[in-house]
DNA sequence: AAGCTAAGGTTCAAATAATGAACCGAAAGA
DNA sequence: TCTTTCGGTTCATTATTTGAACCTTAGCTT
């Protein structure tokens, strides 16, 4: 792997770490020796990208990627536009509504709207999404060109719970039922006792970006509950894909095609 | 330089072009040649920092940061701490206000309020706000460690206008000033027609994260609304750094304790 | 339509930067 | 007090980065 890739994969283990953490910490947590992880710990500072507590001397991520995130969001207003329907369909379903953004092969949370409700389902910002074990990573993949399910099918597949689905070909069969129904379901994949349900955020015809999920109780998720979440979630990325999409099309499409 | 400072470098670099970008155009801009250039941007690109538009090969910004900023927002939250304050004192004012924060030795703009007013001014989100020429960077600077000062002061200050203060003699006692009144005034020290008040925000009796600044036409700037505007800023910038720093030591210092 | 230019992208020997075992001093635990 | 572990540094060895030259394609000019 290229310095470059070890550096940045390091920044992701630092994202990972609740809390701050000790260079020798992080260097065992990313395999790397002590002097190399101090020396990309250094260059990463000198660019914002982790700063070091001058006390403690344990390192955490620093405030470089928020000017980058916020330079990103005023080119493709993702959150902003998102945020209120997420809000909205929180309000609506009384559960835990959360947004994921897919960048670097990844389904990552960016945003979350809590439940109100005191027994209520946790989701943590940051936090990565696997594909074939979350209602996002189901609802993402089952919208995408085949080769991608393929990738994503073709890595090893964890078990997270004892009902999470594992098996390509089963997994196969739920992505088709997804693309039918406009929405996919998820039972325990992640964590038990956990269900939820979510639906692509995409331009028309192409690779999805993100999604939108609800995730509730599964105390209080029968099949008609489950439907009803699924038909809202599903109404809310078309709503979401169209306002991200639809306006700029109508704006781009004039320039794109004096370009071209 | 090492190669991963070259590599954020050349983010960098993308982060401030205006839309997407092309590798011959990025390559030069960043002084790198077309193949190293590339080599970067694959592996940008691999962890989510940059993105190539598959039809016109352009490559931009990456949605990787936005996780990262949304991480660093859940363990330091001054985007949303901050942003409602920054919205009062923009109605209060009238005029536009603008965030910065302080990362990489550098201060950027990360969130602005737009004044309703139609001649107004405008501040982009991502700027870089220079120490010298800026009410934010004075006022930032102004209550820095004298090392800090004197390193800002000590590289070549550029003359953004014909009245940017560059005298290093001449900053000093601005900043002097600004200490002693507790926020700085910068008159045409960016862009000419332009007066800005700004004001720390930071731990008692330690560096700034940041500063808010507000920023005014001139010709709606008398010597008596630029007084009010900032003891209007450093009410602000004080009631945001108690928000931030005040209630977390209560919480956090006896963890702090027991932990030393 | 042929010819030209510049684009994105790739290759491989030469040049350079990354690596990690061993080391240091400080501080926390036994 | 002794031991371990911490953050941090050093420098000969090693592996990676580098960039001139190359290929192919797309748009422009003649």
């Amino acid at each position: 792997m290229s310095t470059i890739g070890k550096a940045l994969t390091l920044l992701d283990a630092i994202s990972r770490l609740e809390k701050e953490a000790g260079l020798s910490d992080i260097a065992r947590h990313c395999g790397l020796d002590k002097a190399t992880a101090r020396r990309f710990l250094v260059e990463l500072e000198k660019h914002g990208f982790v700063e070091q507590d001058m006390e403690t001397r344990r390192y955490r991520l620093g405030g470089a990627p928020v000017r980058l995130a916020r330079i990103r969001e005023t080119r493709f207003p993702y959150l902003s536009v998102a945020t209120p329907f997420a809000r909205e369909l929180a309000s609506l379903t009384g559960e835990t509504v959360h947004l994921s953004e897919h960048a670097a092969g990844r389904l990552s949370t960016i945003h979350v709207e809590d439940s109100q409700r005191a027994h209520r389902v946790i989701v943590d910002i940051g936090s990565i999404l696997p594909f074939h074990a979350t209602a996002s990573g189901l609802g993402f993949l089952a919208f995408c060109a085949q080769k991608d399910i393929d990738a994503a099918l073709s890595v090893p597949l964890q078990a997270y719970t004892d009902q999470t689905l594992t098996d390509p070909t089963a997994l196969r069969q739920t992505l088709g039922e997804t693309l039918r129904r406009g929405y996919s379901i998820c039972h325990h994949g992640l964590e038990t006792g956990v269900v939820s349900v979510a639906a692509p955020i995409r331009a028309p015809g192409s690779l999805p970006v993100g999604a939108i999920a609800v995730a509730a109780p599964s105390t209080r998720a029968e099949k008609e509950t489950v439907e009803q979440m699924g038909r809202a979630v599903m109404a809310t990325a078309r709503r979401i894909s169209e306002r991200l999409f639809g306006l700029e099309q109508v704006a781009a499409d004039p320039l794109a095609r004096r370009a071209g």
